[in-house]
DNA sequence: CATGAATGAGCCTTCATTCAT
DNA sequence: GATGAATGAAGGCTCATTCAT
């Protein structure tokens, strides 16, 4: 089984699924883009669905390795939030397509596909709130809802991947930055932002995402 | 024709689009879900097209017509921010599934119908975007830039509409009010939050959706 | 829903069925010899299988209904084997695509569907048992096993509507004699064959089938 | 070309074509049940349809010699009758799935291919008509019609192959001899039963089927 | 020998839409 | 108003077959 070819697959199906979600993209379309035809198509996934669940899990998996390894040598809640932001944000303009499909196309899944790529988004999601109550319990934080001030950081993090372009004025770098201080003003936190040192995320991101 | 079967096809485009997607929703569930026959549901919709364009436009023009009302009288920029937070809170909240769809649904639309509803949406964004720039320059706002402010801070509270249940813990004035601090946190208010009336949004709200 | 249309679909379905297999006729096969598109046909079917199934079920229905009827007011066993074999005989030969569709096509049935059809066709062979076993214990047939007997008499009736042609030199009348003789001798009939009443046979498949 | 392979695949193909018929059976189910990817198997065949007609045309073929050698030192046509039965109902018991293909699958053969089928089973029962109507000539059988005794007869006889079980209470030996009974039965013989010798139709098995 | 890769044609079914009644 | 009947196009998926390796 062509890798290559498997990849070409993989990425027309993010590209699709992401700017036409997975019901206006058919299958049709799928192998146009990937330069197949649609019978051989099936040579390279299983159903259209099996093939937005492995998209699904292959970018939630990756996400919750980084996001365990850049916070398991932070003990400070405020650096662990930072990391955490600041890793969202690198992967969701990064791999803006990707994370698209995974935070937009959950309805599409069946009833009987949902429950894992729930479990892995709730995974992901308790790294956050973990991070958050510690930081409120040291008094760092100041959020008037522990549960609310997630709900609302992840959603304005993850907003990344819907307007990021590469060709705007901001680096990465610099949008990582701008998104950790954001999120401390959002959290009330009680301290001015400390130096954020981002080294240690993109390490994790190079070794996670990287081939 | 009879104006309740009208909102009965409505209500349910609006129900089913915002759970299912615009493609994800066929014309028989939309006659089901109302009550009629497919062919029925002709007489009180054009294409499928128009009943979505019909209802995203409809949310929009009330949204930017409250938005207008609720600043029209607020001078200081903060007041004007605070009001935008509180009114787009209510709104996302208790309108849930509209806003859904108006957010999430343009991807669906023709290149014929897009133009319309994105002016549209650009036209309410303007006056966050206003309101921002005016907090910047009276230096009551430091956020690190306008525009992601602005992108970053519509992300965040549109989210509600997403996560937003009745049977939650917070009444809906507990939530704006929940927002409005974030909000000010993520811009990087100057000043501790001045107090915060709700009532002027609240008849601006009670004007423009009541029946 | 035109009953006219949904009986030449019906029709269609049987003819196909029987000459080249529910596997080997395509919908459009029965959308082009029913003279509608192929997705018209779904106004008068559910799938595919649930057509088949219709028409076994109907095709068994009558049988057992007509076989009942037949053998109700007959008490000796000899008149009642005659009396079914003369039915089987006729509708076997008149109903010749529908039954061979009943025969040949259970095993196109999904584990699903099957049973329901497998419990009809063993009700009705069992009106066939209980004769042959009720002639045996009267001395009256002498098979070498009543099970077997069973199993060979209804193959050999029902292959009738296997070749059977209405150009052929026998009307049904001879050959529902003949069948009865033959069926007679295959039993070990103790006693010449007595006079054959057709009659009561006739009547009630003119009401079981007649419209 | 490794003959177990090609044997493989024929046994493969007689289960599947005998259970599923030849339309209900894909090539790669062909393939799973002989163990070989769907390209190997052809290999092993030409078409799908070269490989059923390879099929019947080997079981007629077998059964047309036998059925010659069985019959050619019996001038009695009680005789060859009583033959011809027992050597049918040992093939189709101990053949049932070959036999289940021959009988059943013929209408799934191309107008190209149907013609050399058909003469090989025309020519097979040929010798029963004749058995019987050289039984009628020196009236020894009296059926109401020659011609629709060969056909119920042999509708009967052939049957077996729909029903019979390797773990039924009968040797095949067992119901070679009711069958042959039955058959004399059904066409009317005159005489008693004469003494039936198995042993004839049983080499000729033996010489023809064994390996 | 064996098979991954490939495909045009076809599978059954549903799509959004129209129209005569 | 309301709907049965109708359909061309498209839906996701499988078909039997070929061929380079």
């Amino acid at each position: 089984m062509s890798q290559t070819t498997e990849r070409r697959v993989r990425q027309a199906a993010i590209e699709l699924f992401a700017t036409r979600g997975f019901h206006g993209t058919g299958i049709r379309d799928l192998a146009e883009a990937a330069g197949l035809s649609s019978a051989t198509l099936y040579h390279y996934m299983g159903t259209k669905e099996d093939l937005l669940v492995s998209i699904m899990r292959g970018s939630l998996e990756r996400l919750i390795t980084a996001a365990q390894r850049v916070t398991s040598d932070a003990s400070d809640p405020l650096d662990r939030i930072s990391r955490l932001v600041a890793l969202h944000v690198f992967t969701h303009a990064s791999q803006q397509l990707e994370t698209r499909v995974v935070d937009g196309e959950i309805r599409a899944l069946s009833d009987a596909r949902r429950p894992e790529i729930i479990s892995l988004r709730d995974a992901y999601e308790a790294l956050w709130q973990s991070a958050i109550d510690d930081g409120c319990t040291r008094g760092q934080l100041r959020p008037s809802s522990r549960r609310v001030a997630r709900l609302a950081l992840l959603e304005m993090c993850s907003g990344i991947s819907r307007w990021y372009s590469p060709d705007g004025p901001f680096t990465l770098d610099d949008l990582a930055r701008r998104y950790v201080e954001m999120a401390l003003g959002l959290l009330g936190a009680a301290d001015p932002l400390p130096e954020l040192k981002l080294e240690p995320v993109q390490e994790v991101v190079a070794v996670v995402w990287g081939d």
